[in-house]
DNA sequence: TTATTATTTAAGCAAATGCTTAAATAAAAT
DNA sequence: ATTTTATTTAAGCATTTGCTTAAATAATAA
């Protein structure tokens, strides 16, 4: 941070200032939420995570036949979310399932349902 | 890959090949929304285009002071993020003032609606 | 025209990410 | 107890990302 010339001249200071105070009172929040979505922001991940909302629930081996990858590769973006509250387990004897949490089902519905209706470009 | 020795024995073959069609389906739009997605999963642009949502319209040289970043580090922000149409941009002489566009306003409004009452971890 | 203001772009680099391979763990079957 | 099946973890490496510095572009003011 050096190149600080631009305070533009007639910049509106209250807004600045205004701008400021959201920020650092936000600061926390901004982080959280931006690596939960910067999870979901990779295609890999936001297939395993439709599919899941579309199939309920999905072991590692099904996902590393489905999206032709390795089983490591998979179990590794797996941990991730799970680690973030994203997905959840359950054991079934060897086989452990993935599932979507209840809060990350429902807050990435809008974005499962231009998926499911593959409107993506209408949408955005 | 090369591990693929474990397709399970009780895998549900239906289940599978239904995941596969779907995947190969929707696999542009998984792309395209990842990266949309992608774009909002860093802190500094989650920040920026939620000031925006905000403020509705702010310059290169706003942001930069109130992020208290290099002007430089702001521009090759925004500038990715109207390459991918979140952000519009309007000139008033010199300065250009970046906006959301409806389509991403719209989308990310329940992100924002959380970030506004600043209830992150009670959401996710 | 020349200087100033606002922004963008290019090059370079450190840190983060995603995959591969190989080894480790853990439950079930023989 | 040993082998098989399912998954995780660790190490290594290539690619991508985000920032810095410096130079380029573009509009306005002097």
């Amino acid at each position: 941070m050096e190149n600080n010339s631009c305070i533009r001249q007639q910049a509106d200071l209250q807004q600045i200032n205004r701008c400021k105070d959201t920020v650092s009172e936000l600061s926390d929040s901004f982080d959280y939420l931006a690596n939960g979505l910067s999870l979901v922001g990779n295609s890999v991940r936001l297939k395993i995570l439709y599919l899941l909302f579309e199939e309920k629930r999905l072991c590692v081996c099904d996902l590393s036949d489905i999206l032709g990858m390795n089983i490591s590769a998979i179990s590794q973006h797996l941990r991730k979310m799970k680690d973030r509250n994203l997905l959840e387990t359950d054991r079934d004897a060897q086989t452990i399932f993935y599932s979507l949490t209840a809060e990350y089902e429902k807050l990435l519905n809008p974005f499962f349902v231009i998926l499911d209706k593959n409107k993506i470009l209408e949408a955005i």
